[in-house]
DNA sequence: AGAATGATCCTCT
DNA sequence: GAGGATCATTCTC
């Protein structure tokens, strides 16, 4: 069951711990893929310095400051797309940023995909194609900390995992500043 | 028009 | 610990 609206209109520290357990869906003609979301990273506000919005609106974050439940996918490094999803009421620039899944179904086409360069602009286009479900999985612990790989913002423990999961992301050291 | 930047990951030393 | 791959976006002139 896909979740509604209301669920990305609160708080973003909420739905990011919400997301948590969750399980994001892709489904694309030949294949369907899910994975339960492990790890998040909220970003928040153009007060934060780590967003995007931080230097407040632009053609590229204007997803942020739109209406809440809507992907926003960003290639950064010139090689890895980054899903975020829109939190917050529109007008309030917020994204979570989603880290780390632990697969679930269509493993062989993540596979597959992995060989190639992924370019999936066409991530989510028609209801359905790209959505998070609520299929009553129960996270484990969740732990929160420090978000990874910025430089700034560092301060907020707005990185939320699944305590021991073995899909979260290796643990990095500090940068120094 | 050209330069700088970056919410990453992998490999090598 | 350092550096490369690789490019959309934004900034600077």
């Amino acid at each position: 069951m896909s979740l509604p609206q209301a669920f990305y209109d609160r708080p973003t520290l909420e739905v990011a711990r919400d997301l948590l357990g969750k399980v994001l869906v892709h489904r694309s003609r030949g294949a369907t893929t899910s994975g339960t979301i492990v790890e998040v990273e909220a970003y928040i506000g153009e007060s934060d310095p780590a967003c995007h919005a931080a230097a407040g609106p632009t053609r590229r974050n204007a997803l942020m400051y739109g209406p809440p439940g809507v992907a926003y996918v960003y290639l950064n490094y010139g090689i890895h797309y980054l899903v975020n999803v829109v939190t917050e009421a529109t007008g309030s620039p917020a994204a979570v940023l989603i880290r780390a899944l632990e697969p679930l179904e269509g493993l062989d086409a993540m596979r597959r995909r992995r060989g190639r360069l992924v370019k999936e602009r066409d991530a989510a286009p028609g209801n359905g194609r790209l959505c998070i479900e609520d299929r009553g999985l129960r996270p484990g612990r969740v732990a929160w900390g420090p978000r990874i790989g910025i430089r700034v913002g560092t301060a907020q423990p707005w990185r939320g995992w699944v305590e021991g999961h073995r899909a979260v992301s290796g643990v990095r050291l500090d940068r120094t500043p």
